[in-house]
Order: C-alpha cells, then sequence, then structure tokens
DNA sequence: TATTTATTGATACAAAGTATTGACAACATG
DNA sequence: CATGTTGTCAATACTTTGTATCAATAAATA
C-alpha cells in the first residue's frame, strides 16, 4: 500500500505461495492450473487484461482462466478496475481498502489510500442515512513515465463513464 | 440536480427540444431516427440500457442506437454509469458537474454533489501533483422504495470491481 | 483404495458493442 | 433547381469479455 506523495506510487506484488495460500483457506483445491496462475501472477507487477492472461496459459481452457480470475477477484488477491473506455483490467491487491490511481496513457494501476477519501465516504454515508453499500472510486491521470515520454497526451475523456476535471 | 438529504433524489428529466438543441448545437444533422430517439428518451426519467432502446424502436438500426447513445454522452446529454457487475446504463445527464448515487435492487440512478466530494477531489489533485485527468465515483445502496420493499437484499458485493464499506 | 465432489476443457452462447459497406438523405453551391 | 459532397442509415459481420452446459477427470476424504 502507498500513499499519492507526488513521487510514483509503488505497484503491489504478491508471491505464488500468499496466492495459494488465499485460496487454501477459501477452500479451493489444489490444482496444477491454479499453479500455473499462481506463477504467472507472481511474475507480475502490473495491470493486466484476461485475455493477456489467456494467450499466456494456452495449456489452460478459457472457462478456466476466467472463473480462476474470478475467484481470484473474491478472496481478495486480485483488482479488477475499468479503464477509462470501461474495458476491464486486474491488477493484484494489497487487501486492503484502497482505492485506483489509473494512468490512461499505460495502464499502469496503483493502490492508494487518503484520509481525504475516507472523510468523504463517512460524510456520504451519513448523508444516505447509512444505507449505503459500497463504491467506485477511481483517479485517472497520467503517470510520471507517460509525462516523460510524452505518451497519451491524444485522450480524450469525452464519450466515456468519465468526468472531467 | 439534487443533494443528498436523506429524502429521496430526484431523477433527472429533458424535454426533447432540449436533446435536438444539443445535437444541433453539436453540428450533427436533424434526421428522423435522431427525433425518435430524442421523443423516447424525453419521456423517461429512470436509467436503461441500450439494449431497451434497441427494442423500443424496432424501425431503427442496432448500430445506429448505439452510434446515437454514444453521441448523446459526447454532448452531455446522457450520463453512462457501470451497475455494479459492470453493465453499462444510461441516464439523462443535468449537464453539470456530479456524481451517481445507484440502486443496486432497482438500478434507479440519481445524480448529486456533495461539498464533501469537492474537497475530496481538491486534496487528491494537489498529492497527485496537478496531473489528475479525471475522475469516476459512484456510491450505491438500495433506495427507499426497495427498502421498503425488502427488494435487493441478496446482492452480493464481492467478486465485482467494488470496494465494500 | 474407493468414493465423492470440485474442477477442467470444449463448446456454445450471450451482452454490449464496433467496423464495414452500399444506399440514401441533407445541406451547400452554381 | 440540379448537382455534388458528406453525414447518416440499415444490415451484417465481427470483437471483446465473459457465462452456461456438460461429460471427463482429478483432489480431498473416508
Amino acid at each position: 500500500m502507498t500513499t499519492i506523495t507526488g513521487k510514483p506510487a509503488n505497484a503491489v506484488t504478491q508471491t505464488e505461495s500468499n496466492i495459494l495460500a488465499a485460496l487454501e483457506e477459501h477452500g479451493s483445491r489444489m490444482t496444477w492450473p491454479r499453479r500455473e496462475l499462481a506463477a504467472l501472477l507472481a511474475r507480475r507487477t502490473d495491470s493486466f487484461s484476461a485475455e493477456e492472461v489467456v494467450a499466456g496459459l494456452p495449456s489452460l481452457g478459457r472457462a478456466t482462466i476466467y472463473r480462476t480470475l474470478r475467484l481470484l477477484v473474491e478472496v481478495g488477491i486480485l483488482c479488477k478496475t475499468a479503464m477509462l473506455d470501461g474495458s476491464p483490467r486486474y491488477s493484484l491487491d494489497d487487501a486492503h481498502h484502497h482505492h485506483h490511481l489509473v494512468c490512461v496513457a499505460c495502464g499502469r494501476i496503483d493502490e492508494f489510500r487518503h484520509p481525504a477519501v475516507e472523510r468523504m465516504l463517512r460524510a456520504m454515508k451519513s448523508h444516505v442515512g447509512g444505507e449505503l453499500i459500497g463504491h467506485r472510486l477511481e483517479l485517472y491521470h497520467r503517470c510520471a513515465v507517460c509525462r516523460e515520454s510524452g505518451q497519451g497526451t491524444d485522450v480524450h475523456m469525452h464519450g466515456t463513464h468519465m468526468h472531467v476535471h
């Protein structure tokens, strides 16, 4: 978990055994496809699409990969986040309450927590009257790397489900 | 525009001529399909899916409806919001900066503004360093009607792109 | 080891669009 | 008013991101 400070935040990583432990704890069986997927995820630090995983593990069936990704979201190993155009991306989850900072140019996803967000959520909860069930908060920006290399200057905000500052 | 006060917020409505005027202003041609769509939208106060519109206007082509919905999002007449499972819904937009309060049971979408949200966004903007491009904020709840009628008690939060309170 | 039950892979299907294309309609110009 | 240009249309095929079904197989367990 990182806090936004102006410096680039760090992406979340996980070890293969952590991932498998989470599945075990959930009561899932330990199978070869799940080991394969855990090994692949442990090697990643960035965000990815489901189809990238499908392409990266050609010996596994499509359905298995989608099922297992969903399972890993359920047990808190993965986050599923929407890009600007609504297309989903997966990234490793640090299992604490957090929100996402998404680079619109390279797709990098960092997690963050910030008191201002928690204050806002508490305020909204009391205003809605205690019946608030959940929320979704994503901040979109161009990360330091993309800013320097000038990438993503052409990304437009209209015609998306987005609100522009 | 409404503010959350514990009382139900009001859904946004639009007149047919307002919708057509927005298209005109954008430089789009005035065609029969667009008039049809504008007339249908002016009759709605709730949220809807693209396929509902397709079913409601069988004389128009699918592609035309999708194109026109996208166009109406671009010109600020419609909002496209994601439900809990990520499926998109459209609702009329009041053209001011706002966020969405989504009922997970009936799909009702209300717009709101609140100082606590704006304060949070200002704080995050300065923390990210002025390079924040946009954001997405949606609050999910069960609306007063669904609470009374007991609908939506079975909605689960895990396995979605959601964060739970 | 035997049995039970979760899991897999193959395949078909579904939702929510996008891309392409030929026809046509709206507008501008001569 | 005739004509040309270009936006828009409907139909269709295709894409992406999955889910449903189901027979075969592999894990856990008794």
